[in-house]
DNA sequence: CCACAATTCAAACGAACGTTTGAATTAATA
DNA sequence: TATTAATTCAAACGTTCGTTTGAATTGTGG
């Protein structure tokens, strides 16, 4: 009854609106389009997803929630071998952004990795609400785990620090055309182990940096 | 001839369609809800613009030239006052970052926080080339200063790092409803001071991370 | 005051959109 | 094989979009 095949109509539309999405954006997208892409009737799309709205939501969590067990899988095996212990940054660093980095170089995830990053800025009512949803909980599990990886951080500090690290994940994640024609082809984003050293050693850095006074003026740029 | 008047049509479009772009999304804003809520007639736009496209660059560029002219003028500043040595790392970065964190809390610039961050996840072809080309060059201004403040760093190993400055910086000064309401109210989004102290020393700590060895296995998360 | 350009206006254009419909076709059940 | 449900299909629906048009209005220099 469900999808098992590896080409039923449902699947097809899937594809070619994942692979749409993330080259035109969602809005630019028309049903006509990814139905003459996924060579299937255009009411295909109203019958099995009822709308567009729902097509779109599949084809987000069809990659995210694959994506975000994965990574709680690998937080809950870091949590039982630490037995309470905080555990090393830079696991709970690795548990988060290696799915990501892994999946955005499958053959078949190649084209998700645009959409991440449209999650934050298209004001899509039903989307932003559903994307909410998903990350909040898992967001939690993670910003707990780094609070007891760097205990000297206050509850407020930590969630600047980790709202920066998201910043930079999500926009090394799906912004990797850019990096590579923005260095003039000296930076290689499919190098998945270089990628990951360096944005892992670049976030510990930053979450771990050391705690500013808050009245000392810092050093210059007021000259305007 | 051209726009000095507080309220000619010219100014109500560019104000309307910059809130409705940054609240709705672009392409989900149509010239009539511009036009209604701007108060002048539909055909205006094409009149005073053309067309869509060309409204949309504007609105982009009355916010964009200014910031990155501040940009400018506030690091020939630096480099003039340091003589030819390297300038202090985090005196570039509030160089960067403040006139859009400034920017974004002026009451008319309000606005166009939101759309910064679309820049990179909306593909609109026109859109997308003429923000390169407003960026390229001052990036190449800026990522230069930041190589003569950490020599260390090879021009591979810069580029991924401004990367990933760029990234938390654009979801910092973009996204600055989220945090407000991950946090639960913790973080003050609007209290710039913060912000910056916050977001520079997070930034400035991953850029001077310490090079970790090549071959070096890391930490975990490799059961999988 | 008059001619003339600049701007505003109501109305309409054709195209593209998401969605719906009802018949045709295929698959499953007994 | 007969019956019924599931799926596909071509065609059309009503709406909204960006843009165009040509007349009306406003502002300006001679």
């Amino acid at each position: 009854m469900e999808s098992q095949a590896p080409s039923t109509t449902k699947d097809r539309l899937l594809d070619a609106a994942e692979e749409l999405f993330s080259s035109r954006g969602i809005d630019a997208t028309s049903l006509r389009a990814i139905t003459s892409a996924a060579e299937v009737n255009l009411a295909s799309v109203n019958y099995h997803f009822g709308s567009k709205d729902g097509l779109v939501k599949t084809v987000f969590l069809r990659r995210l929630e694959p994506l975000n067990n994965e990574r709680l899988e690998l937080l809950d095996a870091l949590e039982i071998s630490a037995a309470g212990a905080p555990i090393e940054l830079e696991a709970i660093l690795d548990a988060w952004v290696m799915p990501a980095l892994r999946m955005g170089h499958s053959p078949e995830g190649k084209r998700i990795k645009r959409l991440m990053s449209g999650i934050y800025s298209e004001p899509g009512d039903t989307l932003q609400a559903l994307l909410r949803d998903l990350f909040s909980e898992i967001l939690r599990r993670f910003c707990a785990a780094i609070g007891r990886a760097i205990p000297e951080l206050s509850g407020e500090e930590l969630m600047w620090r980790v709202h920066f690290m998201l910043g930079a994940m999500i926009h090394t994640v799906a912004d990797q055309p850019s990096i590579r024609a923005l260095s003039g082809g000296l930076c290689d984003p499919s190098d998945i182990e270089g990628v990951r050293r360096r944005l892992i050693g670049f976030v510990a850095a930053g979450l771990q940096a050391p705690l500013e006074e808050k009245d000392a003026p810092p050093t210059a740029g007021e000259n305007r």
